[in-house]
DNA sequence: GCAAAACATGCAAGAACGTGCAGAACAAGA
DNA sequence: TCTTGTTCTGCACGTTCTTGCATGTTTTGC
């Protein structure tokens, strides 16, 4: 049996059953165990699975189902969100708009007929926008975060250092009236940061679930949003907190 | 029995079964296994399978039988390209990629386990890499052209001057003998001159209507190409103008 | 805390591989 | 018919890859 054939199988039965035992292959393909580890380790490092004591799990379509059935459930919201946020804007704005799910479901929603120069480090929102005629795009490129959809680095930094945008579309991070604007990674965060040091405003469009939620870096101040994009059913309270410090709250 | 008799034997064999072990084939066919090693060899280089230890499995008739869905009849012709340029990489180089159909065809091509750094200021093939677990993706940013679907300006200029690569893929433009590698954009030549520029290599794959053609702005001399992927009916006349000026000559 | 299972690593044998070379088969031309 | 050149093929050689085993380490279950 061909090296080549094994990891096929092996493929075949992560996708049909989500999981693999190394014993188990061992005996069916009649190798040693260490060859199917070995196999394992191969495809682990492929990023075709992940490798477990014992055996090794489905990873990219066990997370993609995840991130499918998270955005699945949400899409309907994230839409809303999306047109509630698109409506702020007006012809000949500039913008900066960075990644997350939420905001490629802003770039979908932008109008076709609307002119407006964006910049992005989202290869995601690029994608989006690289069909619409009026928009004039600007790739902000850098070293790609598989995890993140993004650029990032020195190469981001220096080319937002020469841009500035009437409205940043901040995404997918931790939200909190006092805390401000904070993220998950360091150079997702210092990019941000360069950003919204750019923009006149801010925009934000979070699901409930992101309100009133941390991370460690810091981005922004509370105060320096803008524009808060919400879902009808967020906790009032927790939106006075931001409408004192000045953003401007829109509902979906 | 006939080469050609042997090559297409195999061929029928890879559309049924999907993949041939060397030493059955030899003993099939009542020949040594160094000639079926040859075989194998000669059909992978076409792209007609992909050469695995201890035989063959079949390649790209199911990757292009979806994309040729979407794409016309050229598309075919260029996964063969596509496979034999691939065919020249090796784990660990570095690459300048640029835009056009062939190079994301190419990209396409790319195996998911070989690891490289790739520099590109192509959204699509920026794209096609993202989910690449072992490439180390470089965004080159800028002024996106539509019509090109690439990046181009100072801003594209300034991040390929801070970067090498051991092998830049050239694609879609003019491409002649005696005046070199064309462009159809001032601002697309700009960059590809710039990736050029810090090369190591050159390879450009390109179909027969390509040849032979010239375009307004001077990209490279012809000099400088260090690999071209051909159709096998490419006018050997024109390839060896080619080869006499340096250029190694590979056959899809 | 202990034993068993699973694991990573190094190693050696064997299989598969690429390359260079020489002979055989064949076609073209004198 | 003979010569010449080309292509195909098999063999020899050194290289690379795969695989199973041995060894020592880590993880798990009790």
């Amino acid at each position: 049996m061909l090296t080549d054939q094994r990891h096929q199988l092996i493929r075949d039965r992560l996708a049909a059953e989500g999981s693999v035992l190394a014993g188990e292959l061992a005996s069916r393909f009649g190798v040693s165990e260490d060859t199917v580890r070995r196999d394992l380790r191969e495809l682990a490092k492929a990023g075709e699975c992940r490798r477990v004591y014992g055996g090794a799990v489905a990873s990219a379509p066990f997370a993609a189902a995840t991130i499918s059935q998270r955005g699945g459930h949400a899409i309907e919201e994230k839409a809303r969100l999306a047109n509630a946020a698109v409506a702020v804007l007006s012809a000949g704005q500039s913008l900066f708009i960075d990644g997350g799910t939420t905001n490629e479901a802003i770039a979908r929603a932008i109008p076709r007929d609307i002119e407006l120069t964006v910049a992005t480090n989202s290869l995601g929102v690029a994608s989006v926008l690289s069909d619409h005629p009026l928009v004039e795009l600007i790739v902000l490129g850098g070293r790609y975060v598989r995890d993140l959809g993004t650029c990032v680095g020195a190469d981001t930094l220096a080319a937002v250092a020469q841009l500035g945008a009437d409205l940043f579309f901040l995404g997918s991070c931790g939200l909190d009236a006092t805390r401000g604007v904070t993220a998950f990674d360091s150079s997702e965060a210092e990019v941000k940061r360069a950003m919204a040091g750019n923009s006149a405003g801010i925009l934000i469009a979070v699901t409930n679930d992101k309100l009133a939620t941390t991370a460690p870096y810091r981005v922004a101040a509370a105060g320096s949003i803008s524009h808060l994009v919400v879902e009808k059913t967020a906790p009032a309270a927790i939106l006075a907190d931001f409408e004192r410090q000045g953003a401007q709250i829109h509902f979906a």
